[in-house]
DNA sequence: CCCCCGACTTGGCGCTACGCGA
DNA sequence: TCGCGTAGCGCCAAGTCGGGGG
């Protein structure tokens, strides 16, 4: 193994291996990566200033293939008669064909049509009976059909289905088609792909080559979540004159479209941003990037050393910021109840306007969203960001609390607000005179980071020498899937099936005989791993973005060195390693909870 | 001062490539 | 070798928050 002072090893490993074959195999694959230390900001100084490169260069956005127009017999029907459709125009406000639009809205009915009849799929609104929907999609089209239009005054009277017909044969001949080619058409196809990928997906930021994400999305039909009420637009196509580049000024690349030279909307070399590429995005009109990619940024690597330190100062101060905000409990109720609300349940801040479909946060709950309950106790219920429910009982160990959280609602309506005074901005100004830094959403990564780190060293107790890491690793997935039910981090898919496979597996794995201990432990860390796969589809639980985001992983890469446990056990993906390599030196004796 | 917007983080879902068992 | 199941990645949406500009 490679050992320096100056390198940091993440080792590339297989996704699986467990039969002794595919471990021999895998070994063989077995590779590591070195980064050289000094490439990165947590060596050098120069991280801390506001100037982020001195030279940059890409490639710019890589934009999706242009529109091919449909064979001139395929045409849709507008009260039983063809009609033809515009193919090429696409001067207007989306830079999308009449036709293109019709066939955005043809591919949403055959996926719509293709699920409702698909038994074993989960069932989501049918868009044909979608008011808001379609509503949105035919102004849209309607402003590109313009004039030739006008005789389509509505959209119900329009018959798809040559559009729709056609897309499940091109679908089906495509398909055909990849599974009729050779190992060599395959590899080949590959390589192309890999060629593009090279020179796209990557920005050199003072001669460090770093993955990007640099792929423009084609227009489409835009869907949003849930209750959106911009479901139905239509993407306009983002064409070059779109995009501003961040880029060394020696460094702008050319641009072709279909083979014709293009020129650029705006060329900035602004050293204090790392986004790449920038864009009005035409649905929400505000502004859209292209970056480095995530796990490869180092400015995101130090943002987020700074966000969990953010956290551990909190940590020290929450029992003084308890006593301060407690303290406000008759002065300033609004605010000291709030703050206490996000102590307790760490509960996004909520923006002003509220999202798109109405979705609330701290600041914007209604009285109707709090049922009080005799013994202190409080029901708080309301949809959240990407429209996910959030819904949780509280039991109030202090009666005043309980007390001023009623009188708020006393004498108001169902749908006012229950802190009309309170905003984000005057919430995170109020945290900020607390604790210099302190916002809203510090309190969601100190209490997911907080709450791992105390589980994890409970259960080092339980850790006998010689477990294996299997049975390691189910002590920091229940920790990990706690950290999702505190942050409210739920998948809303249908998963009665899963569990209704889970359950069978317990069943099938208790059945079992067993002889030797070894076989025993095997089979004991089986069930428990089942169970905890219940646990989580039982509670819909998405484990994921706590991972990612808000659990400090030096509280992990240090646990796993206190347990002998390989970080590619924790952090199974080269990516998760690349993301955190900040923290990967953390000493076992690292504590979240001392600064 | 307040509102809006620029820049960045956080969020869930669907597709596909990969590893596995037959 | 083939088909199956699923991890993980990319996609794209939706938040947060500070600061600029009126």
């Amino acid at each position: 193994m490679f050992k320096s002072k100056n390198y940091i090893v993440i080792r590339k490993m297989p996704r699986k291996n467990t039969t002794k074959k595919s471990r021999r195999k895998a070994s063989k694959r077995k590779r590591t990566i070195l980064v050289k230390k000094s490439n990165n900001w947590w060596d050098q100084t120069a991280g801390t200033t506001d100037v982020k490169w001195s030279t940059l260069s890409h490639s710019g956005p890589l934009f999706p293939p242009p529109y091919v127009p449909l064979p001139t017999n395929v045409k849709i029907l507008y009260n039983g008669k063809p009609i033809s459709l515009d193919k090429t125009n696409i001067k207007n406000a989306f830079n999308v064909s009449a036709e293109e639009a019709a066939m955005f809205y043809a591919q949403s009915l055959e996926t719509n049509d293709r699920v409702l009849a698909d038994s074993s799929k989960q069932k989501g609104e049918d868009i044909r009976k979608d008011k808001v929907f379609n509503t949105n999609f035919f102004r849209d089209w309607k402003k590109i059909m313009g004039k030739a239009g006008e005789p389509i005054t509505k959209l119900a009277n329009v018959n798809f289905s040559p559009f729709i017909k056609y897309i499940v044969k091109k679908r089906d001949a495509v398909k055909e088609e990849k599974k009729q080619m050779t190992p060599l058409e395959k590899k080949l196809d590959k390589l192309r792909k890999n060629e593009i990928k090279s020179i796209f997906s990557f920005a050199t930021i003072d001669g460090v080559r770093l993955p990007a994400t640099t792929n423009m999305q084609p227009p489409a039909i835009f869907k949003g979540h849930k209750d959106s009420d911009k479901r139905g637009k239509i993407k306009a196509r983002i064409v070059p004159s779109d995009i501003t580049l961040n880029i060394s000024r020696d460094s702008v690349p050319l641009c072709f479209i279909n083979g014709a030279p293009k020129k650029w909307g705006k060329i900035i070399s602004d050293k204090t941003a790392v986004w790449l590429a920038k864009w009005k995005n035409p649905i929400t009109g505000s502004a859209d990037y292209n970056r480095i990619s995530r796990s490869h940024d180092p400015w995101v690597g130090r943002n987020d050393l700074t966000k969990f330190q953010k956290a551990r100062h909190l940590n020290n101060k929450i029992t003084h910021i308890r006593a301060t905000y407690m303290k406000d409990l008759t002065r300033n109720p609004e605010m000291a109840l709030a703050v206490f609300l996000l102590d307790e349940l760490a509960i996004r801040p909520g923006t002003e306007k509220g999202g798109s479909s109405g979705t609330l946060g701290l600041t914007t709950l209604k009285c109707e969203n709090f049922k009080f309950k005799a013994g202190n106790k409080i029901e708080l219920s309301f949809i959240g960001k990407s429209s996910i429910p959030f819904s949780k009982k509280i039991t109030l160990k202090r009666k005043e609390v309980y007390t001023q959280l009623k009188n708020l609602c006393s004498g108001k309506s169902k749908k006012d607000m229950i802190f009309p005074k309170l905003t984000a901005s005057t919430l995170n100004a109020y945290l900020g005179k607390l604790l210099k830094g302190l916002t809203a959403k510090v309190f969601r990564t100190w209490k997911a980071s907080s709450e791992v780190n105390k589980e994890l060293q409970i259960q080092n107790a339980k850790i006998k020498k010689g477990d294996d890491v299997a049975k390691k690793l189910l002590l920091f997935v229940t920790a990990n899937i706690n950290a999702a039910i505190t942050l409210n981090h739920k998948r809303m898919t249908d998963n009665t099936q899963k569990i209704q496979k889970i359950k069978n597996n317990i069943k099938l794995f208790k059945d079992k005989k067993t002889n030797t201990a070894k076989q025993k432990q095997a089979k004991a860390n089986k069930i428990s791993k089942e169970q905890l796969k219940l646990l989580e589809a039982e509670n819909n639980v998405n484990m994921g973005t706590s991972k990612a985001n808000y659990i400090d992983p030096r509280i992990i890469v240090s646990w796993a060195k206190q347990n002998d446990m390989p970080i590619e056990s924790i952090y199974k993906t080269e990516n998760d390693r690349i993301h955190f390599i900040w923290a990967m030196e953390t000493p076992s004796t690292f504590d979240f909870t001392t600064l």
